[in-house]
DNA sequence: TCTGGGGTCCTAGGACCC
DNA sequence: TCTGGGGTCCTAGGACCC
């Protein structure tokens, strides 16, 4: 049996705990540059809020009803979820986080009676430890166990924790369950599905696997499995990441090359440094930008390069020399860019890198610099030491109006919290 | 006026091999 | 007029997840 614990509303339940005075209100959580919601409470979802509306729709809603916005703080959420992982991963060695506000225990070393119990405990220590309201379903797959938590967010009287053990509780529970809500099942194959007849998870399951699999192909088969009670989906992450990205909506669009490259160089050190924090190398990387997608009314333009690199590397000094000049070979002059982004990919361990025989460049050196600056910016904070491509202006191209404070990991901010 | 960001997996089709 | 068969690898794009 697996048990999934997920968190409730979760960005919205972070910025909660260090404002309780928010408990029962309307609150959501903004993406990047204050455009879309992201994550509601349950009174933000009342209102009829969907999610990813953009913010502009809605602005007479949240003015009328007191909707309390935040721009999103992804330290803020990242640090609590760490902190609610390591509870989970304290009960088991077989613990799997699938993303950072959910994740799979293993059961089986609990005795089948006990499990519920089990799980309530945990639920209660989260919310007292933490302070960061969790469901938790409880199931043969993991599929059914993902059904049976939206239960025990649905309904109240589960206290936190629901159960599909039995073949009647199976059938009963997916009987009532949308075949769209089913993970897995995404826009596209909800269409498929409910075109040949198909509203509930329970009508999937009665037909043939040949059907699943004709309709949905692979993933669909194992979706169809797993709701009848085989478990056949395995999320054993990786050891390290296979691509790794950074993109950015601009608050306003950006035609000067000065402007873009900076803030190209900046992606390309964030994306470095998380490759170097994995210990690994990329052998290829894309650079990209373009208008926005939404203006009609004007040309679009998307620039896009891949770079393919001459030795593995994990360098900033490098990475950025390659990726600007990229951008300035696919640059068009007077195109407004709304949105930019470098993604990082051929991504190897350090220690597989194959050495070019006719390599001029001293790597040694470089890595033995480049440690030196992580060092630095480990000790006194990121952005202790930037390159100077990283800052050619002092422009603010990224709107932020609702930012709480770092509470947990700015000590200025921790500070002031207390003494409040 | 204003519309997010970071991932993984699967598949079809092309290039290439013998 | 007729124009093979089987296999691997790579890539771009789509679908899905949170």
């Amino acid at each position: 049996m697996y048990a999934l614990c997920d968190c409730n509303n979760f960005f919205v339940s972070c910025e909660r705990v260090f404002r309780p005075d928010l408990e029962g209100r309307p609150v959501v959580v903004l993406s990047g540059n204050d455009g879309c919601v992201v994550s509601r409470s349950n009174e933000a979802k009342a209102l009829g809020i969907k999610m990813g509306v953009p913010l502009y729709q809605i602005k007479g809603l949240v003015d009328k009803q007191g909707v309390v916005c935040f721009s999103s703080n992804f330290s803020l959420y990242g640090d609590l979820s760490d902190r609610v992982m390591s509870i989970l991963r304290q009960k088991t060695a077989r613990f799997e986080q699938y993303s950072i506000d959910e994740g799979f225990i293993n059961l089986d070393h609990v005795p089948e009676a006990e499990q519920k119990a089990y799980c309530e405990r945990i639920v209660l220590e989260i919310r007292q430890g933490v302070g960061i309201p969790v469901s938790m379903g409880i199931a043969a797959t993991k599929t059914l166990a993902k059904v049976a938590s939206k239960y025990a967010k649905r309904y109240p009287g589960y206290h936190g924790v629901c159960v599909i053990r039995t073949e009647e509780q199976r059938q009963k529970a997916l009987e009532n369950f949308e075949i769209g809500d089913v993970w897995g099942i995404g826009r596209k194959a909800k269409a498929k599905l409910e075109s040949a007849g198909i509203k509930t998870a329970l009508q999937l399951t009665e037909r043939s696997s040949i059907f699943a699999q004709r309709l949905l192909n692979k993933p669909g088969l194992m979706t169809w499995r797993e709701l009848r009670g085989d478990d056949a989906i395995d999320i054993t992450q990786l050891e390290i990441k296979q691509s790794i990205t950074i993109s950015r909506t601009f608050a306003h669009a950006l035609t000067d090359l000065t402007l873009l490259e900076e803030q190209i160089a900046n992606f390309c050190a964030h994306c470095a440094r998380q490759l170097r924090l994995q210990h690994s190398v990329c052998q290829q990387m894309v650079i990209y930008a373009h208008t926005s997608s939404f203006r009609t009314d004007q040309e679009q333009h998307y620039l896009s390069e891949l770079v393919t690199l001459p030795v593995a590397t994990a360098n900033t000094q490098e990475l950025v020399c390659h990726a600007l000049a990229a951008l300035r070979r696919a640059y068009r002059r007077g195109a407004p860019y709304k949105k930019a982004g470098v993604i990082l990919m051929k991504i190897i361990r350090e220690t597989a890198v194959v050495p070019d025989l006719f390599d001029e460049k001293d790597r040694e050196k470089e890595a033995r610099l480049q440690r030196a600056l992580d060092h630095i910016d480990d000790r006194h904070g990121k952005r202790s030491v930037i390159l100077g491509a990283q800052m050619r202006s002092d422009t603010t191209v990224y709107r932020t109006d609702h930012k709480s404070p770092l509470y947990t990991t700015d000590l200025r901010d921790i500070i002031r919290v207390r003494a409040h």
